[in-house]
DNA sequence: AACTATTTATAAGA
DNA sequence: TTCTTATAAATAGTT
């Protein structure tokens, strides 16, 4: 692209990094622009330059990133459904990445780091995640009875078995 | 690029408008890796094709898309930090905003669409809440006590005034 | 998948 | 920064 191949490693020189980087970001979300209208994609872009500036694009049928994440995370849910139902010892391992994800979104929420958020959003929150824990104590319920279900209809079929072979000696 | 110049407008032709779709989605993850690796630049490239299919890039130094959110809500806590000081009627909006954030990740979480979690997996999630729910309450309370001290405050400062006004009389 | 005529992107220089 | 320009790279249409 230009005068001379280039190789792709990175660029020492700092003031061509720099200029090399202006040119090519503008390039690449040009790039992704065209994609989404041309070809009717969805995409998000996040481009963190080594100082730290974020530059974003997201496709215009996608209102924020959030939705984008939430989609992410649907196309994964599905992989993560089959590895529950192969090794069911991966239950704990997913919940456990499922729970470092909420943490790091309630500790933005929370902001350990210097955030001092206003009483009203505290009170906000605080209502939001009371709701929650309830949403999640209900289904723990359900499938704790689930559970206990199952176990009685087992001891049931275990002790007809044991009736069948009594009867037969 | 290529035979005829291109105008930047969605391609109606399906079978058309899927290869240039492989086309240029290759074309994009390649300038994307390249910009990382000639720039130092971190990035995220999310592409969803029409047919809801994911496509993903990251560069390498970040482990996680989550990382990624992080920063990207890191880069616009400032700005929030900003509205919350100039316009204090902002803040329940922002709360509002960072809730339904918090809210749509609990969602994917607790499954409201046909995910059946592991009884682990939902205790897991308990504690956690729980353990948030006590963090969010430490902090309101501060605020509150922080609050009646600021108030305590003014009217000691209110009675002196009085006090020194029945003096001069 | 491959080819190739063109357009497009961009590295270096000004 | 911004523009110019020589050249490499991307890709639309075709096979």
């Amino acid at each position: 692209m230009g005068r001379g191949k280039v190789e792709v490693t990175r660029i020492e020189n700092p003031m061509r990094r720099q200029a090399s980087f202006y040119k090519r970001r503008d390039g690449l979300f040009k790039k992704a622009k065209e994609l989404s209208i041309l070809c009717d994609a969805n995409l998000l872009l996040l481009v963190f330059s080594s100082c730290g500036k974020l530059y974003e694009f997201r496709s215009p049928s996608h209102l924020s990133v959030e939705t984008f994440i939430e989609k992410y995370e649907m196309a994964h849910q599905s992989k993560a459904l089959d590895d529950k139902c192969t090794g069911k010892s991966a239950n704990v391992i997913e919940a456990e990445k499922l729970v470092d994800q909420l943490q790091r979104n309630v500790r933005f929420l929370t902001g350990d780091e210097s955030v001092c958020h206003s009483l009203p959003a505290l009170k906000f929150v605080e209502q939001n995640l009371e709701a929650t824990i309830c949403r999640v104590r209900t289904e723990k319920d359900r499938k704790i009875r689930e559970e206990m279900a199952h176990l009685a209809n087992m001891e049931r079929l275990h002790l007809r078995e044991r009736y069948h072979l009594c009867t037969k000696a």
